[in-house]
RNA sequence: GAUCGCUUAGCUCAGCUGGUAGAGCAAUUGACUUUUAAUCAAUAGGUCCAGGGUUCGAAUCCCUGAGCGAUCACCA
């Protein structure tokens, strides 16, 4: 592999330091006392309590200025102002830890632990007066450098920003190190999930794992990936949802279940898609859809108050409030709203002139249910910016969802839209055995005709079923896109730590072996790397007067110390 | 999958109608004892994404491909 200039510099200086004594990367632990935030926050109001600090982070810029310099370091809570004075650092004769290791011999990047007392500068920055300085962490490549300045307004400029998504999502740590807002989302990500799971724990609510390889995937409309368990022999789905098992779960007696999924969806990828995607589903005993709306607003009201203290949070262009109660619509009630048609009474030819009028597009194999899905998908659903229930859907479109209490060809199924999409979904399930029979054969009809995403037969599930399930009230919420909206976040990538990628593309390049293999001496495989002959099918192709040239011109552009190649030499490199 | 855009130094980016590759930061060497993107002087650093074409001459124009992004479509 070629190294930078720099990435070389930093190894050298790892060597230097071996060769003084110092271990670059010591093994015994550093004590710390105090975080960089603790000082900022508490240092002008207990001044006695910090004369005797000790703290480790990442050096992340340096100002020297002959026997003096000023750096930062940043711990898990920020950064901090270290000063170091060559004659406090250096009491005695010996001023090599200052001139030669710290000046020299560490990097922007690096990790230190310094012991010190706290002071203010005369600019009026609260600084740490480094005593003792100790390396923690040789870096070996060198960071982004991100700068910030704020003018008079507190209006804060940033420089050269480290904001290429791939090089973020890729490198998340470095997005980390040198982003301090990416933690900030992470954080409030984790704060989400504390605040729903306590809310659930305090109903008595009882957390629990289910299987995610599963024998036959069910619960939602979706194509798995696929494994293969080798003792069994057997094909094995990752899970797309949980559902089924922890309705089991129920019909065994526990009378409120929930698990925070990780679930797995072979389908495209999107700032909304991520192949796999947290939710958290939760299933009540003796409940129904109508409870389980008034819940969900209680939950996430807590979560935007955890994280935002308000219930209003402002996502992009719009601020969403969060307080009860939410706008409630039947599905019916809202196409009519957004598009003035009452579509309660159509069959499905009238359905599609509706389409067709509103220029919604369609195609044969749509049934009723379908029809009316996508006038909702693309009339209703992008408006809807502030949380709303949307009630009542056909029957087609459900089939673990029990049928309406009232009205024919409809379940008592709610989303909760907000920003423009589908953060939540949930049932009255459906707990009627023959009834969970015919839905499946349904969908088992859709996928002879070619559905990939419909249900297969769960022949336990039904089993279960039959013993009896209570009447139960089902959600699932959607953890990475609530996050998206409490985190003002605009990628489902930035909510992840890491995003599904491609795999990096990778060079083919050749080792050393196979150089040398062809007759190349070893001292001049670094020249035809720089030439760029990364392949031996490279080098075969070349044309000997000026691979012959290059060589020697390179070894003298980069001042190495070895023999040129005869031109004969060359010659038997190409045979 | 479709359309549009981007790819130049370690990082952030300039580079006009085609004519010897540029800046700031980072790095190296030096000056400087409280700086705030520290400053000043000097040095070094490039397969201009890859391959082909047009041309006396291509980072620049054309074609093909790759990676990435944005928008749209399907899915949570």
């Amino acid at each position: 592999m070629q190294l930078s200039e720099q990435e070389i510099q930093r190894r050298k200086e790892r060597e230097e330091l071996m060769k003084l004594g110092i271990d670059p990367y010591p093994a015994a632990l550093f004590e710390v006392n105090v975080s960089a935030r603790d000082i900022k926050e508490n240092y002008e109001r207990r001044k006695t309590d910090y004369k005797s600090v000790s703290i480790a982070g990442r050096l992340m810029s340096r100002r020297i200025m002959g026997s003096a310099s000023f750096a930062e370091i940043q711990d898990s809570t920020g950064r901090i102002q270290i000063y170091l004075r060559r004659d406090d650092l250096c009491p005695g004769d010996d001023k090599s830890l200052y001139n030669d290791i710290f000046k020299k011999r560490l990097d922007i990047g690096d990790i230190i632990g310094i012991q010190g007392y706290v002071f203010t500068t005369q600019m009026g920055e609260i600084s740490i007066h480094v005593q003792e300085l100790t390396l923690l962490s040789k870096s070996l490549h060198p960071l982004p450098i991100v700068k910030e300045t704020e003018d008079e307004k507190g209006q804060k400029k940033t420089y050269d920003a480290f904001s290429d998504p791939e090089q973020r999502y890729r490198q998340r740590y470095l997005d980390l190190i040198v982003n301090p807002k990416v933690k900030e989302t992470f954080k409030m990500r984790t704060q989400l999930i504390n605040t729903l799971r306590d809310f659930f724990n305090s109903k008595g609510y009882l957390e629990v794992e289910t299987p995610i390889l599963q024998p036959i995937h069910g619960g939602a409309a979706a194509r798995p990936f696929e494994t293969h368990h080798n003792t069994l022999n057997m094909k094995l789905y990752l899970r797309i949802a949980n559902e089924l098992y922890l309705k089991r779960l129920i019909v065994g007696g526990f009378d409120g279940v929930y698990e925070f999924a990780k679930d797995f969806r072979n389908e495209g990828m999107s700032r909304f898609h991520n192949p796999e995607f947290t939710q958290v589903e939760l299933y009540v005993a003796y409940k129904d859809y109508f409870w389980m709306m008034d819940f969900m607003e209680e939950a996430v009201e807590k979560v935007a108050l955890s994280l935002h203290g308000d219930t209003k949070v402002k996502v992009g262009e719009n601020t969403i409030e969060f307080q009860r109660p939410w706008k409630r619509f039947t599905m019916f009630e809202a196409i009519e709203h957004f598009t003035g048609i009452d579509i309660s009474k159509m069959d499905e030819e009238q359905l599609k002139k509706v389409c067709k009028d509103l220029k919604v597009d369609i195609d044969d194999s749509m049934g009723k249910g379908k029809l009316i899905d996508e006038i909702f998908g693309e009339k209703c659903e992008p408006h809807l910016i502030q949380p709303t229930f949307i009630m009542d859907y056909p029957v087609e479109m459900s089939p673990l969802t029990k049928k309406h209490r009232s009205e024919e060809g409809l379940v008592e199924r709610f989303e909760v839209i907000c920003n423009g999409k589908e953060i939540m979904n949930a049932y009255s399930e459906l707990n009627d055995p023959i009834d969970q029979r015919e839905r499946f054969e349904e969908q088992l009809e859709l996928a002879k005709r070619g559905d990939e995403e419909a249900m297969a037969l769960d022949e336990d599930f039904l089993r279960a079923l039959e013993y009896g399930m209570p009447p139960t009230s089902g959600v699932g919420i959607g953890i990475d896109r609530l996050a998206m909206i409490m985190t003002n976040s605009n990628s489902i990538q930035d909510v992840l730590f890491f995003p599904q990628m491609r795999p990096e593309k990778k060079p083919v390049v050749a080792s050393e072996s196979d150089y040398v293999e062809v007759g190349v001496r070893k001292e001049l495989i670094p020249i035809l790397q720089k030439l760029g002959f990364n392949s031996i099918k490279q080098l075969k192709e070349a044309n000997v007067n000026k691979l012959f040239n290059d060589v020697c011109g390179m070894r003298k552009k980069l001042k190495l110390d070895i023999q040129n190649p005869t031109k004969e030499e060359v010659e038997s490199w190409l045979e």
